[in-house]
DNA sequence: TCTGGGGTCCTTGTGCGA
DNA sequence: TCTGTCGCACAAGGACCC
């Protein structure tokens, strides 16, 4: 233990089965069945299930399929990003009433730093106990709670927190879990190294190769050893964990340093011109984030998955910051015309890094190879967009968009969140009704 | 079983100028 | 003039998180 952590009061507060907990509160004759929220789609994948359902072996992130084979009389649910969201900010809402310094990792979780909150609401169980009463009785949804020295153990000790589903039973959890200061290896002694941060799949299969199965090992493993095993970055990293060091701080304000979409089809596309109409959808939508975000990204990255799941990136970067649909598609445009697409193509994503103040819009020279001879000049898709971000604030994200994401008479746009958990089954007549005036 | 979407961070390879 | 190398930026891919 350093001493800049013994100091310090970390919570993580993790909601418990969030987006499944907040479907409940709307379908109350749904409390104590099995109840998954996700994709709806044969390539849709698991949100979130109730503890009912996982009881069934049904997990988040898992293929839809799987779930409804492993527990076919759950009710399954859509999912609805934007209420999430906004029951999110109310969460964040009572984290704010306990400390200014709250870090946002999803909607579903967040650290906060109650060192400075200790004369005003007591240490920091008792305001963890605090947050968690608050949680349940003015949202009526269920958190789990760790304390720690610091992030990394705070977020472990919150799963100890959380309730257990057993095949033939529910355990609940403690609710709140303390690792006092001092404590920190015999707490994280016994765990099994998969419970650390960073270590997934391929890091584990790593470990076990060196014969570490829990942290214990971890800590008394050679760094040699180690360092040639999964990278001297890594292994400096894990090292540090093992022995309960993490010196990083909750910070508040994370700006982002990448914005993008990416958008699986509910079956495979296979010609340039189909490809082509969906970078245009995928542009309009990264560049109106970017222009909400006040921000411009020179370096823009397209991503294409073949239908055998084979991933690959392409990416250019610009001069300038780009903010304008037009200017991403004239930089991403020849980035796709460079890929095969005869192999079939399951998902397209593009995405914006190098994020600062939004630049000029490329000069005509500029975008000359992608735009006609007949196309509007950059000030007049300026003002075009301007006029654009305009309609859609007053009448919503589906009321205008790109004349190429029109499909079957109605624009298809790209929303945040609005395919979170993968395609729909069938067309989505919401994508051009649900928000148009 | 067949795998979403939004991200962050790290590693490796390459090209280029000093 | 040629060659090596160093640092940097960029590109691509991979691993990981929720």
């Amino acid at each position: 233990m350093n001493v800049r952590d013994s100091r310090r009061t970390i919570l993580h507060a993790d909601m418990d089965a969030f987006f499944v907990s907040v479907e409940l509160r709307r379908r109350p004759e749904l409390v104590g069945q099995p109840v998954v929220v996700g994709g709806t789609g044969a390539r849709g994948v698991v949100a979130a299930a109730s503890y009912e359902a996982r009881r069934y072996g049904v997990r988040s992130a898992m293929p839809s399929s799987v779930a409804r084979r492993r527990c076919p009389h759950a009710v399954f649910l859509p999912g609805d990003h934007g209420l999430y969201a906004k029951v999110s900010r109310d969460v964040r809402e009572i984290f704010d009433r306990y400390t200014p310094i709250v870090e946002p990792l999803s909607l579903d979780e967040a650290f906060l730093d109650v060192t400075g909150a200790a004369t005003l609401f007591g240490d920091g169980a008792a305001i963890a106990l605090a947050i968690r009463d608050a949680v349940r009785d003015e949202l009526a949804l269920g958190c789990s709670v760790g304390v720690a020295p610091n992030k990394f153990l705070a977020k472990l000790a919150s799963v100890d927190a959380k309730p257990v589903a057993h095949a033939d039973r529910i355990e609940p959890g403690p609710g709140v879990v303390v690792v006092e200061p001092g404590r920190e290896q015999e707490f994280l002694d016994r765990l099994a190294v998969q419970r650390m941060w960073g270590v997934g799949p391929v890091t584990l299969d790593k470990l076990h190769r060196l014969g570490v199965t829990r942290v214990r090992d971890l800590r008394q493993v050679d760094h040699g050893l180690l360092a040639a095993a999964i990278g001297p970055s890594q292994a400096r990293h894990l090292a540090a964990l093992s022995r309960g060091h993490d010196d990083r701080a909750v910070e508040p304000d994370r700006v982002a340093k990448s914005i993008g979409h990416e958008e699986t089809f509910p079956t495979d596309k296979f010609t340039d011109a189909e490809l082509q109409r969906e970078l245009v959808r995928l542009a309009d939508g990264v560049a109106t984030r970017l222009r909400q975000a006040e921000l411009g990204a020179r370096t823009i990255t397209l991503k294409v998955r073949f239908a055998g799941f084979h991933t690959i990136t392409r990416s250019a970067t610009s001069n300038d910051a780009l903010h304008l649909a037009t200017d991403l598609v004239a930089v991403a445009a020849p980035l796709l015309r460079s890929v095969d697409a005869t192999p079939g193509v399951r998902l397209l994503g593009l995405s914006g890094s190098n994020l600062g103040p939004p630049a000029r819009q490329l000069s005509f020279d500029d975008v000359g190879d992608v735009k006609g001879a007949n196309s509007p000049r950059p000030a007049d898709w300026e003002s075009a967009t301007e006029a654009m971000d305009a309609i859609r604030d007053r009448f919503g994200t589906a009321a205008i968009g790109p004349a190429s994401a029109l499909e079957g008479g109605r624009i298809r746009v790209v929303r945040p969140g609005a395919q979170q958990w993968g395609p729909d089954q069938g067309p989505a007549p919401e994508d051009s009704s649900d928000d148009q005036p």
